[in-house]
Order: C-alpha cells, then structure tokens, then sequence
DNA sequence: TATGAGATCAACT
DNA sequence: GTTGATCTCATAC
C-alpha cells in the first residue's frame, strides 16, 4: 500500500506508531523504518516550539514533506511533516532496517557493520544520500518513495533520545525486537 | 565497556 | 558567542 499526503494529515501520535513497519526508499535506496520521534509543536524540545523560522518553515507548511536539517553542523535529519498545515508538527525518522541498495549504502557509510548502516538519524541520511537538498520535497512523489507495512506489528513506545527538553515524554516509537535500532528500548 | 573530545554550521541570544 | 532531535574515534578502565 503506497502512502499519500493524506496518511500524514492526523495527529503525530498517530502517525508515528502507524509508520513504524512502513517502507522508505530514496532512490530505490532504503528499508523498513523501524524507529520514529515524534515532535509536536507545543512541545518544548520540537524546532517549531516558539514559532516559525527560515529554518523550520517546512514544518509550518502542509503534511506529507520532507523536513531536512543540520545537526551539530555534520549531519542531516530527516523528518516528515504531519498534521494540518500550520500546526509544525513532524515525526524524525531515527532508524532504518536496510533492504534495498545495499551496495549503494555500504559504499556511502564505508562500514561492514550491517546494523551500524542506518541506525541513526545522521547515519540514515548518510546511507541514502539525503540532505539538505530534499528540505520540502513531497514523500509520496520521486524520489521518495513510501510503502504502508503489511502486517500489524508490535510498537514500543519510549523516552526520545538526544535532547534536553520535555526528555520524559515517551514519544519514541520503535519495532519490538529489532536489531537495527539507534538504541536498545528498555522497556 | 565506558567515557570524552572533536568535527563544523546555522539559528538564536 | 553558545548550543544542539549526532556520530566517530581515541584513550582509559
């Protein structure tokens, strides 16, 4: 089942477990998503908290977009934008079970570890190749490509990593018993 | 295994 | 000038 715009028009809670299982691929290039932050805009730790920005104008703009930022000026950051427009709502998209290119994906990340290929944030652009030049493209249109997970499948939810505001809020979504995860989930 | 520094940039104070 | 939704490598237990 190939998502649209429309599957992002809800709220990020919603959005994000649903994604956990989905296919991503970036110029035939990626896997299945197997973990997920959300980021709500009353919330303390999201960019669009305190309004928008040259940066985060994607976010502000209407559901089904790429969000791409720089983080701690090395890497980049993809995120999908959610919800109706204005409400800068956006789901990062933190962990990736490779499937598809993975000789393209080797060749970028020059690492033999294959569960270190895409389990991060920074690491996932990396091995597909997205940066800042994907800011506000359309995920259901070339070269994005978007697939709904088949089966249900079990979804932890969790504290969200590498922040230092509103860290107790457990919206971190990931796939129960995978190897590929940025980190192990506790609960 | 665990901690710590360095890389490097744009937003924001 | 400071800080970050990070990652890698080096050095120390």
């Amino acid at each position: 089942m190939r998502l649209r715009k429309s599957f992002f028009n809800r709220s990020v809670h919603q959005v994000a477990p649903e994604l956990i299982g989905a296919t991503l691929l970036f110029r035939g290039i990626g896997g299945i998503i197997v973990e997920v932050e959300a980021y709500h805009h009353t919330d303390p730790a999201a960019h669009s908290y305190g309004g928008e920005t040259a940066r985060n104008a994607v976010m502000f703009g209407p559901p089904g977009y790429a969000y791409v930022y720089r983080s701690y000026g090395i890497h980049w950051c993809l995120n999908f934008v959610c919800e109706e427009k204005g409400s800068a709502s956006a789901v990062l998209i933190r962990a990736l079970e490779p499937t598809e290119g993975l000789a393209a994906i080797h060749r970028r990340r020059r690492t033999a570890e294959v569960r270190l290929l895409c389990s991060g944030p920074g690491r996932l652009t990396e091995a597909l190749g997205i940066t800042h030049a994907q800011n506000g493209c359309a995920l259901d249109e070339a070269p994005f490509a978007l697939r709904g997970r088949g089966d249900e499948c079990e979804v932890l939810a969790g504290p969200r990593i590498g922040i230092t505001k509103a860290v107790e809020l457990p919206w971190r979504y990931a796939l129960a018993g995978s190897r590929f995860l940025s980190r192990p989930f506790a609960a």
